[in-house]
DNA sequence: AGCACGCCGACT
DNA sequence: GTCGGCGTGCTC
């Protein structure tokens, strides 16, 4: 037989399919083969009988990496549909599909030894047998008879090695290698399942998806809605009919909350997907996925890639979620490749918002979704009242302050009152940057096009793109003076401020610096909800999600800031991330107040997000799209290219471009615009950037679309990367 | 991605 | 005269 093997190396030059011989191997197999002169690891992603190169020169599989087929045939398609869709590599999509310490041979089971009773007798017996001295050995014995089965380390940690070594010995007490799973969160503390009676409005949510069950919906629900409990009525009901499910969270940090509802009710068929678990627990959960010993993958992205069979649903939790969409080689839609999952599955989609992103509510309102509503919050709660403060008209009263005089009154009211509060800043570290007030001397980052950000805690300046640190400069490298003065200010400098401000209070601060390790999340929340601080101090990470019941004030420091990137998401974006902002505030008994600080406060979105007014934003926005042919109306296309050589790029790109042109004078009904220039971001971690961009009519997308990869795959200049992106979540 | 082959500059 | 830089081409 011959088989066709993609190798795993992520380079174009070998981005194809290799035949080589071999019997006996199934479809989705991870082999080993020699290519070139190396052992190389591969996949087989076909079978057939006959080869286009010359058969002679196949060479032998030299052998299969596991005992099982690692890819399924059905993700295997998938595959097939995302090289299709966003012009990757085959081993760049297959990696995503296992577990990576699979690769390379990083990880295995884990064996444990456990030690049991070695006969039936009873307990009198066994103990008749025993010196009456032999305390440590009777007490041991007797643990066994009662408890059965038990681990040698915990036997050990009671009993101590020298009473299990003499029960081994006797030959009453025997021992043997069990796998154990390396489990994830093991200490999260699970609750008793309480079931709630849901409210009609869920009930008929839970009703309408069920109906369908190839359906594909999309639940409208404002902030504390109650969106979840639809989500866990939906999965209990497709699991008890022997189907799985997967269940996606925008962030790692929303995993703990969710597995722990998702344990409490389904237990150990729960499996946690993501890349904040070590090696160990992400291949044993991925195991227990694929064996069917759990039927539920919860996680982030990359969980819609679970190896489960026979799908019953696919949830999106905050479906509008920029982290949805990879914004790196291999570059993705989560949501598309969801509805191919469901399609291929024949489950059910669910998609869940309380503010959907304009492309999905387009969709539900053209019926490419079924559109589901949660109108109100529960218990009806009112949606938080939210102060909108003109920081110019604050300014010009002489509070040139990061807070205004609204937010601080708010502050000392809701810390007087025993209630929480959260600031939000979509902007880390401690100020944006060190600028010599002689000369206008601006630290920027030697790798990249991107302006320091200055860290008080280490004292360094840091790179936010790529991560490299520089020591603060004490003088001026281009004029010698040492008056620098410090740009806008950071979550470590608000968190700073509030201390001078609030001594006594605690404060929390949440961003990527205080979060680096894998269960910081969890902590800082944990530490927020127990009360062991007032204020929380965060980047958009704490504007995901998270139900703080004492939280009764939310201060937005710089409401617009993400308005004035010049791209066609800013309004959304800007109105998600408020309207989720605000959402925090307000969720028990009392009402939740938000103060949004803005330098336009007349604008509209800001006002639309205040009033939590969803459709009237989607019905400005659809407005603005429509005639100008952005998406939805359009699909944006960008071609990436990226170098060391900066010639080579703008050669590359010529070169490309050329031929796109050609194209568009071909197809002048398919290219509503096309364009190259220098990326906004020139330069990042040594490499030049530069860009064609495209909007493409939707219609004709499939005959351009492939016809558009064809031309990136034409000869290449080394060591010239050419990536291609889809509605790209940033232009830079 | 990784390796061999091959053609020019700097060195013992 | 030789070591070694990295451009070029190939891998079933």
């Amino acid at each position: 037989m011959i088989y066709s093997v993609i190798v795993d190396l992520s380079a174009s030059e070998v981005d194809r399919i290799f035949d080589y011989k071999g019997e006996g191997y199934s479809v989705g197999t991870r082999v080993l083969v020699s290519f070139g002169k190396r052992p190389t690891e591969g996949y087989i992603i076909e079978e057939k009988d006959k080869t286009d190169y010359d058969e002679n020169k196949l060479k032998e599989i030299i052998r299969p990496l596991d005992d099982f087929p690692a890819i399924s045939a059905d993700l295997l398609e998938l595959g097939r549909f995302m090289r299709r869709e966003y012009h990757l590599r085959w081993a760049d999509v297959l990696r995503l599909f296992i577990p990576a310490e699979m690769r390379g041979n990083r990880v295995k089971l884990l064996s444990k030894q456990q030690v049991s009773l070695a006969t039936q007798d009873s307990l009198d017996v066994i103990l008749a047998s025993l010196k009456p001295n032999a305390t440590m050995q009777r007490d041991l014995v007797t643990y066994l008879y009662l408890n059965g089965a038990t681990l040698a380390e915990t036997i050990n940690a009671e009993f101590g090695n020298s009473a299990l070594r003499a029960l081994k010995q006797k030959g009453i007490v025997v021992s043997q290698d069990i796998v154990v799973r390396r489990t994830p969160y093991k200490d999260l503390r699970v609750g008793n399942f309480e079931r709630h009676t849901l409210l009609p409005a869920q009930q008929a949510a839970v009703e309408a998806v069920l109906s369908d069950k190839t359906g594909k919906f999309l639940l409208h629900g404002v902030t504390g809605s109650g969106k979840t409990e639809v989500y866990l009525t939906v999965i209990e009901k497709i699991v008890a009919q022997g189907k799985t499910c997967i269940m996606l969270v925008p962030e790692i940090s929303l995993t703990p909350n969710m597995l722990r509802q998702l344990r409490a009710r389904f237990g150990d068929s729960v499996a946690l997907l993501h890349s904040g678990l070590s090696s160990g627990e992400r291949f044993d959960e991925w195991t227990r996925l694929k064996n069917g010993e759990a039927k539920i993958a919860v996680g982030a992205r990359s969980a819609v890639f679970a190896p489960l069979t026979d799908i019953g649903a696919i949830i999106i939790d905050e479906e509008h979620d920029g982290s949805y969409i990879s914004d790196f080689n291999p570059r993705y839609n989560t949501v598309d490749v969801a509805q191919f999952r469901a399609e291929q599955n024949g489950a059910l989609l669910l998609l869940g918002s309380a503010t959907p992103s304009i492309q999905s509510y387009y969709k539900a309102k053209t019926g490419k979704l079924k559109l589901i509503e949660l109108p109100e919050r529960i218990n009806k709660h009112p949606l938080p009242k939210v102060e909108i403060v003109d920081m110019a008209l604050e300014t010009r009263r002489g509070n040139r302050g990061i807070f205004s005089s609204v937010l601080k009154q708010r502050l000392a009211e809701t810390l007087a009152n025993g209630n929480q509060a959260m600031l939000f800043l979509n902007r880390r570290g401690y100020s944006s940057f060190m600028m010599c007030t002689k000369c206008g001397y601006v630290a920027k980052c030697e790798d990249c096009d991107i302006t320091l950000t200055v860290h008080r805690e280490d004292n360094r300046l840091k790179c936010h793109y790529c991560g490299k640190q520089y020591y603060l400069l004490d003088k001026c490298p281009k004029c010698n003076s040492s008056a620098f003065r410090q740009g806008k200010i950071g979550t470590q400098q608000v968190v700073e401020l509030l201390h001078t401000l609030f001594p006594q209070v605690n404060v929390l601060r949440m961003d990527a610096d205080t979060t680096q390790t894998k269960e910081s999340h969890g902590k800082i929340l944990e530490a927020f909800r127990n009360g062991e601080a007032q204020i929380l101090v965060g980047t958009q990470m704490i504007a995901k999600g998270h139900d703080f019941p004492k939280v009764t004030l939310v201060g937005i420091l710089d409401g617009d800031q993400s308005l004035y990137h010049e791209d066609y998401l800013a309004t959304e974006r800007t109105f998600q991330l408020i309207t989720q902002v605000a959402g925090r505030s307000g969720r028990d008994k009392d009402v939740g107040t938000v103060v949004l600080q803005t330098y336009t406060p007349t604008h509209d979105c800001l006002q639309m997000a205040a009033r939590q007014d969803y459709k009237g934003f989607y019905a400005t926005e659809i407005n603005i799209r429509q005639p100008s042919h952005f998406p939805p109306f359009s699909e944006i296309l960008r071609i990436l290219y990226t170098g060391e050589k900066e010639k080579d790029c703008i050669d590359q790109l010529t070169e490309q471009y050329a031929a796109l042109t050609d194209l568009k004078s071909l197809y002048p009904n398919a290219f509503y615009y096309l364009d190259k220039m220098r990326c906004p971001l020139k330069r990042a971690e040594k490499k030049y950037r530069f860009q064609i961009l495209m909007k493409l009519s939707v219609d004709s997308l499939p005959q351009i679309l492939p016809l558009i990869y064809g031309i990136c795959d034409g000869k290449k200049r080394n060591g010239v990367q050419i990536f291609a992106e889809r509605n790209p979540q940033n232009l830079s």
